[in-house]
DNA sequence: ACATAAGCGGATAGGGCATTCCACTTGGTT
DNA sequence: AACCAAGTGGAATGCCCTATCCGCTTATGT
């Protein structure tokens, strides 16, 4: 019997229970890395998803693999927003419209955040959609710069540089993290403008940003 | 015999050789956290500072301790960058070279980076010194608005999300990280300016920010 | 029903880390 | 010179991590 046509990627179709297994892993890591970030260790992941752990390493022999099967679909969802703003009649409004898309998907999930701000040389699928939605947004930079509201000297890498830094402030801004991101995507927007009169959020309430900065256990930060 | 003046702090003079550790132990600390960061491990410290781990914990029981005691020149440096450029004659343009000043400080050294996106409530003396830096930047902002430089809009706040937003271009851009840094400050910048005809900084070559993008083994990112 | 390949998860090896303990050494004072 | 409080470093403890091994279980095709 030949394998399902979808299954030409894996050599042979998986045994209905591990199939399962493999949803269960992947919906397990996606809560996981959905809160605390890709430094998540893959034994809290097998834990969470009620499996073994040689289980999760005979499916996903190394992090990226797993990495790319569980964000395959967040990545999915950036393209199409970068190709659904490139529908938009005005490009302007189309990228600004895909900009706060993004830094919102970011603010949403620590773990895409970082994945956005990563490059996966071997996962081939998820920087294959990474660069359709690329394409589709410098295409965009063109027709807002002709449109004459984009500034000239707007460059696509600053896209990805924007999301480093959004994901920067995600990271380090605790209970303020949305408003403060909010804020500097503003910001941000404002610099892009060739007519600044862009509207600005509002900036977080100083003691909220303050409480804020003070670190919970995790990743890079002192417990002490 | 009374204490030193200077020992006050602390109760009791130290040994000599007890001092020679200390001063042995700050230095490898500050080596190490500017090129990893502060996640760097108490153990790695001892290692490098030539200490037994026991050392290291005697004399700094917690961590925040230790990067207070660290820290507390490259804060001492921020805080003398804020008052001088509140003796700058234009405002803006000490404002702008103290966001310059201070976003390459963070360039320059990781673990800095990390200290002005993290409050250490605990380590008093730091934080005074923070708050006076901070302090002399508001004033400086109320100069620049009424010079017409700054726009109106602008608040305290947006510094310190300038600060994570750069510390998060800082760790993800690798190779780039410097080019990408100041494109981010540049475009803050113009953001931030009531006449938007500041020059910007050139973004980093797609290839080398796509490079740098591939992250090295460090806290946060996956090995394999 | 049964044979068997596929899959399972506990156990284990090997490493790093924070933190504490303790027997030993040493600087400073008398 | 001798004493001892202060200081030292390495060992020990306990935790979590990655990665692999291996004996047991089970889905599946006949």
């Amino acid at each position: 019997m030949e394998p399902s046509p979808d299954a030409r990627k894996r050599p042979r179709r998986l045994r209905c229970d591990a199939e399962l297994n493999r949803d269960r892993i992947i919906d397990a890591a996606r809560k996981v890395y959905r809160r605390e970030g890709l430094s998540a260790s893959m034994a809290s992941i097998a834990r969470a998803a009620g499996v073994g752990i040689a289980t999760l390493f005979r499916r996903f022999p190394t992090r990226t693999e797993l990495i790319a099967a569980v964000f395959e679909d967040a990545m999915e969802r950036n393209r199409a927003a970068a190709v659904a703003a490139g529908a938009n009649e005005s490009a302007w409004d189309g990228f600004r419209g895909y900009i706060e898309t993004v830094c919102g998907l970011q603010a949403d999930n620590r773990g895409f955040a970082e994945v956005l701000t990563m490059n996966f040389g071997s996962a081939k699928d998820l920087e294959r959609k990474r660069q359709e939605g690329f394409a589709a947004f410098t295409g965009l930079i063109e027709r807002a710069k002709a449109e004459g509201r984009l500034r000239k000297d707007f460059t696509p890498e600053d896209l990805p540089i924007l999301l480093m830094a959004n994901a920067g402030v995600l990271g380090a801004a605790g209970d303020a993290a949305g408003e403060a991101s909010r804020r500097l995507v503003g910001q941000m927007l404002r610099a892009f403008a060739a007519d600044p009169a862009e509207p600005l959020p509002p900036a977080p309430a100083p003691k909220r940003l303050l409480r804020g900065m003070v670190r919970q256990r995790r990743a890079g930060a002192p417990a002490n």
